[in-house]
DNA sequence: GATAATGCATCAATCTCAAGTACATTATAA
DNA sequence: TTATAATGTACTTGAGATTGATGCATTATC
């Protein structure tokens, strides 16, 4: 997203951005894909074609990247094993772990709420 | 630690927590290991002997149970993998991602240093 | 001294994630 | 209209990390 951000409406393809990420173009199209639906980045197709950022950086900010990276699967899991009948603590803990995850991950999803694209690009340029 | 802090002063062996966790003694041990380290609970060799909570559940915040478990490596960790040279936005990731890692690591500390064993110990007996 | 526990090292198995491969689809441009 | 260059996606492979298993040393109690 930063590549995309610095490339502004300059189309960029998916075997850059892979090369600049030091990985490959189909794990690129991969997440682009995640991207593309969540309206972050558009795509296009054919020859010419390649990846541009959706919006103005100051308008994008990681929680945004965050929701639409990691779809429904969360940054913290729990290990979600039975529970062992006859142990009180053990047929709670999947209740209290997922109100301690739920937390986590509001906790965290308000913290990056707070960091928009243009704040980081701007680290970018002082370099 | 639930089950540690449910058993009080009663020492719980590696072998029954392995059975309430589902899983086996020896990782059981190596975690506790950790978590003896930080005197969050002591453990007793010989016969007889087993692993007791070190303090009061109301002493035991959530984040201290956190940096016992997860000692020097992080909950979010980046890739670190080699800068593409001739990319401004590429130099400069790797000290912007661990500026937002740092943020995620201390809000997710902040949030779990306002929960407490003895609070979650109040969610198990009321079922 | 026998027993029952932790501590720890090592190896095996499993699981997850990224990498790679192949090919369909699509849009541009000659 | 056809060759080309891009994305989209499904499937397989491989490497690394994590858990499980085993064995044995250490230790304390009965």
């Amino acid at each position: 997203m930063m590549t995309l951000a610095y490339s502004k409406e300059e189309l960029v393809n998916s075997e850059y951005l892979a090369g600049v990420l030091k990985t490959n173009a189909t794990f690129v199209r991969k997440i682009v894909s995640r991207l593309v639906d969540a309206e972050l980045v558009e795509s296009f197709r054919g020859k010419g074609g390649g990846i541009k950022i959706a919006r103005s950086p100051s308008e994008i900010s990681l929680s945004d990247i965050y929701s639409a990276a990691v779809e429904e699967k969360c940054l913290v899991s729990t290990h979600k094993k039975p529970v062992f009948k006859n142990c009180p603590v053990s047929c709670c803990m999947d209740e209290i772990l997922d109100d301690i995850v739920e937390g986590i991950e509001d906790s965290t999803k308000n913290y990056l709420a707070k960091l928009c694209l243009s704040d980081l690009l701007k680290k970018v340029s002082k370099k």
